[in-house]
RNA sequence: GGCUCGGUAGCUCAGCUGGUUAGAGCGUGGGAUUCAUAACCCCAAGGUCGGGAGUUCAAGUCUCCCCCGAGCCA
């Protein structure tokens, strides 16, 4: 019985291309996943883009197209960057399909059947960038987003409601539950805003053609939230498939894990779930609000010019150092601040020098003292000194992933790939590899840290998978693919010392990762 | 205005229920070494733990007030 483990990414809404916010939270998610192949899982990777709304609508108009060619135009940026990333998703879903919209109308009577639904009047202040009502702006006279500084814009229409005031309950022993909401610290945030009451929030919107026909209403298109969460249940069925909840259902829901920034933890800690209530389908087990990107300490923004464009970041300094750096040095959760000069030497340090080199310099030394290939383990008098810490970080690793912890993971691993360098240090087998008595020792020095150096390989899989790779075929070890569901059990046998096989033959060393010398701005 | 989370070495941060000379990584300075990508290893300097008052035998760690930053809600 295989477990399944089920994750999305937000579905990005794709007013705009991505930009390095989306890129962050995408490659988390990614890590996430492989390492859930990793330990057997059955995963499914959902990302994709939430393509309605009154937002889209205008963009189009201002660029002059159809909103379905402006958000195919988008979307494809989207899929192309993930695809030249190298994430590793299973479903890449689309809110403008039809496919989408029928689940929204099989969800919607659900809902509409259960009692949940009613008609109301919706009048207040609203921003079209936020697709939200303000209350409480007009203070001055000025009536602008506080977010977005931008006129709001006066309505007064009838809606459609959801009742989300049912279900204050049930959200409130929700999220008192310490696994639903992680981060801990956003947890508190989350409950205070149902302590304070949940009110029915307003599902359609009159006059707003770019959406999804609200069944029996006509005139009226759906809430671009309200259609957008449900995107994660619609990329579950088979793409060539029936599409229908029961099908959905059955293909990996509920979620373990919802992957968001910070920004819209309120929609997946309290309204979605409170609309799987509704519709009577089970709630998603665990929501993980990350903090968001600064850069040289302050916002991005494009009024500031400072943003970072993925394409251009990624084409410069490749995939891999970007992915270290942003899942190493950011605690995954709080807000993280780019800075230059950090990444160039976290990279170097880290990658090119802790790891990079410790590979180097351990095969240069088997291969020319020992045949270009494994050495024997030597005599077995007493089990080698590095046996106790790979276990401990195995499992220190183990619990990071538990948590949504990837800082933790890749320190856990730094740190072993620095104490085998310690070792080698403290061994000095070319010291002792002078003396021919001795080469039967500096075989098992060499076996200990070429094996010890194997485990630093496979823990790296999920993080950095390509330099994982690099790193595992220089040493002569089949290479991983954790774009894969690895056999349940595999994890635990690749990370069993002594796995590696002595006679094995070593290719020629090179360097796993350049160092970086970067002239100008990322 | 109410609430939440932060303010600890130059930088980014760990420090659980209060208890020996406050820790790590990066950066900086020095040493050692040559297997290796001027890499690796070792050592050192550097902090009145935002400010103030209080509780206690003892507070970065608890209480109160204030200042600064980020955010949520009004």
């Amino acid at each position: 019985m295989v477990n399944r483990f089920t994750l999305t990414t937000p579905l990005y809404y794709v007013n705009d291309k991505p930009h390095i916010g989306s890129v962050y939270t995408t490659l988390a998610a990614d890590a996430i996943a492989r390492w859930q192949r990793l330990q057997g899982d059955q995963v499914c990777l959902i990302t994709g883009c939430d393509e309605h709304g009154l937002k889209i609508q205008r963009s189009a108009e201002a660029a002059g197209v159809q909103p379905k060619d402006y958000v195919d135009r988008m979307a494809s940026h989207f899929a192309r960057l993930w695809q030249n990333i190298g994430i590793s998703h299973d479903r890449f879903v689309r809110t403008s399909t039809p496919q989408h919209h029928k689940l929204v109308h099989e969800f919607y009577g659900r809902v509409h059947g259960n009692g949940h639904i009613r008609l109301g009047q919706q009048r207040g202040w609203y921003c079209v960038a936020c697709e939200e009502f303000k209350d409480g702006v007009a203070e001055d006279g000025e009536l602008r987003c506080p977010i977005h500084e931008r006129p709001l814009e006066w309505r007064d229409e009838e809606n459609l409601f959801f009742c989300l005031s049912h279900f204050q309950e049930p959200i409130a022993q929700l999220v008192q539950q310490e696994s639903f909401i992680g981060p801990a610290s956003r947890r508190r945030e989350v409950q205070r805003f149902v302590e304070a009451g949940l009110r029915d929030f307003s599902i359609s919107r009159v006059g707003l053609p770019w959406g999804i026909p609200v069944p029996q209403q006509p005139g009226h298109t759906f809430y671009v939230w309200f259609d957008a969460l449900l995107g994660y249940v619609t990329a579950l069925p088979e793409p060539d498939g029936p599409h229908d909840l029961a099908t959905a259902l059955a293909g990996g829901w509920p979620a373990q894990l919802h992957l968001i920034g910070k920004d819209i933890l309120r929609f997946h800690g309290v309204y979605w779930p409170a609309m799987l209530m509704a519709a009577g389908l089970p709630l998603p087990k665990r929501v993980f609000g990350h903090g968001f990107l600064t850069r040289e300490g302050r916002k991005m923004g494009k009024t500031l010019g400072n943003t970072l464009d993925p394409e251009a970041v990624f084409a410069k300094v490749g995939v891999e150092p970007m992915r270290w750096y942003l899942l190493r040095d950011i605690q995954f959760g709080e807000d993280g601040d780019i800075q230059q000069q950090r990444f160039v030497d976290l990279v170097n340090n880290d990658l090119a020098n802790t790891m990079g080199n410790l590979v180097n310099r351990t095969v240069s030394m088997a291969r020319r003292w020992f045949a270009n290939a494994v050495p024997p383990q030597g005599k077995e008098e007493a089990p080698h000194p590095l046996i106790p810490m790979a276990k401990e970080t195995t499992n220190q690793i183990r619990q990071c992933f538990a948590q949504q912890n990837l800082q933790g993971a890749a320190t856990a691993t730094l740190a072993f790939a620095g104490a085998i360098n310690g070792y080698l240090n403290d061994q000095a087998p070319w010291s002792l590899i002078k003396d021919p008595d001795r080469k039967e020792e500096v075989a098992g020095v060499l076996y200990g840290v070429l094996e010890a150096t194997r485990l630093v390989g496979v823990y790296l899989q999920p993080l950095v998978p390509e330099f994982s790779n690099r790193l595992l075929a220089q040493l002569g070890c089949a290479t991983l693919d954790s774009h894969q569901s690895l056999s349940p059990g595999t994890w635990q046998q690749l990370t069993t010392w002594g796995n590696l096989p002595h006679g094995q033959p070593l290719p020629a060393a090179s360097p796993l990762l350049a160092r970086l010398e970067l002239d100008g701005d990322l």
